[in-house]
DNA sequence: CGTACTATTGACGCAGATCAAGTTCCGTGG
DNA sequence: CCACGGAACTTGATCTGCGTCAATAGTACG
């Protein structure tokens, strides 16, 4: 059950170095001791210290600020094997709330955690860096759909991120994937209202690219939908290699 | 001359850190071996293998991308003390563009510095997360900001930001401060019209919070401006200890 | 089988984009 | 020292993408 579940993110990881075995025992005792929380929970909120990190073993989570009066935007979806909450560690509080969006099993770990793996496994403290590039990565071309893509961009953007992500993890064969984001939602993280998103959906489906049924998205042109929304790739990066902790660049600077 | 320079860095990763004699001394590598660039010249561009990082050591630079046809999102600003390129080696390739704004002074360093510091020297490792982490809660909070405020709120928000960071360094006495910014920047830093942008910050003046003459920016009236863009602070996070490696929360999770 | 989400549709309004002329501010060279 | 040319900025007019409001209709679950 947790054998399963741990696999996405020990997948993650391998993505970008080779586990050795070492590591993988390592890694193991990141994604032991799973918890369940029900959908809606929050693991913690904007402005709380946070005493745990957490590794999403199954099920959606969401990232998320809100504004005084009540305004929220949606930094992003977390699916099985992301990390949640390592980098609140290091400032003072979370800068952001996290919630279930379907109910979700994760591995919950203490700082000192991270601590014995940064002094007893460079190699693993160097790929959290990596999945934190990641995240940023995903921020910066969040902020470039949102602050300068048109509606239709800004929701057919979305929805590739979100396939590409989620094929990953093969959780979206033939194009096809559960999504249990309500529209309220999906507009929150694309900045705008859920009426429009509604009608943008709309034209998504006229035009024979994406279509939502329920909980169902399909994706109907990929081609099509990464031209027309400018979309760019994952940037997942290079593998590292067996020896390498990391990347050694093929151009070398003076 | 790159004495005075590199204090700025150091400085920064003592708000995180207490350094060690033989810290300080790792760390004056990666601030050695400076090097100049013209203003206008990019350090690295979009879709780049890179081959080097670079502290900055003096003058200002931006971080921003593009679409295909052209329009531009800035995602932040870079300051004297800042970190730039750091997460591109790990990534495949530079998700954004940077180039200088001023003449400016940086420092260049090789991965294979990284990598012996992720062996050698687990502190400033665990920094660079740090770095890292406080990077994507900026770009968290301009998501926020772009996808969820208005104009005037987007524009008082930004140079809030940057006036604290600019106080930080030392750089912005009495609330005023040198800002080598142009009108069409900052509109592209908070996802708007230059000409928006320009009668925005005329709504500003005329409300006495904020003024801007030439280069020259003046902040009037820094609590007014903080409450009624819902600006939230900085995240620098707290302090670590002198024997710690990262925090530890004062609640302890089961 | 009602209560509460979630989504759709239409009407209307406005924040902010775009277009088009200026104007001011420089740095540069004559 | 002044004239010139190009950034950087301002201002006004007009337009439109998207927000807001409001009513309706599925859907899901207890």
């Amino acid at each position: 059950l947790n054998e399963r579940a741990d696999r996405h993110f020990r997948a993650k990881v391998a993505s970008f170095l080779t586990l050795r075995p070492d590591e993988i025992s390592f890694a193991a005792s990141l994604t032991g001791n799973p918890r369940e929380f029900p959908r809606g929970a929050a693991l913690f909120s904007q402005g709380m210290p946070l005493a745990s990190s957490y590794v999403l073993l199954s099920g959606w989570a969401m990232r998320f600020k809100t504004l005084t009066d009540g305004r929220r935007q949606v930094l992003g979806v977390l699916l099985p094997g992301d990390l949640v909450g390592s980098e609140a560690h290091l400032l003072a509080e979370a800068t952001a709330t996290v919630t279930a969006l379907t109910p979700i099993v994760v591995s919950e770990f203490r700082p000192a955690t991270i601590v014995r793996m940064f002094e007893e496994q460079p190699r693993l403290a160097a790929s959290l860096l990596w999945m934190n590039a990641r995240e940023e990565a995903f921020l910066g071309e969040r902020l470039l759909s949102v602050g300068r893509q048109s509606a239709f961009e800004r929701v057919g953007h979305f929805f590739v991120e979100l396939y590409h992500r989620l094929s990953l993890i093969g959780e979206a064969p033939g194009g096809e994937f559960d999504c249990p984001l309500t529209l309220e939602i999906i507009a929150d993280a694309i900045g705008m209202s859920m009426v429009h998103a509604s009608r943008t959906m709309q034209v998504l489906r006229k035009s024979r690219m994406l279509a939502r049924a329920g909980r169902t998205v399909r994706i109907l042109d990929l081609a099509r939908l990464e031209r027309e929304t400018d979309f760019a790739g994952l940037y997942l990066g290079r593998r590292l290699g067996d020896g390498e902790l990391f990347l050694q660049p093929k151009i070398d600077g003076a």
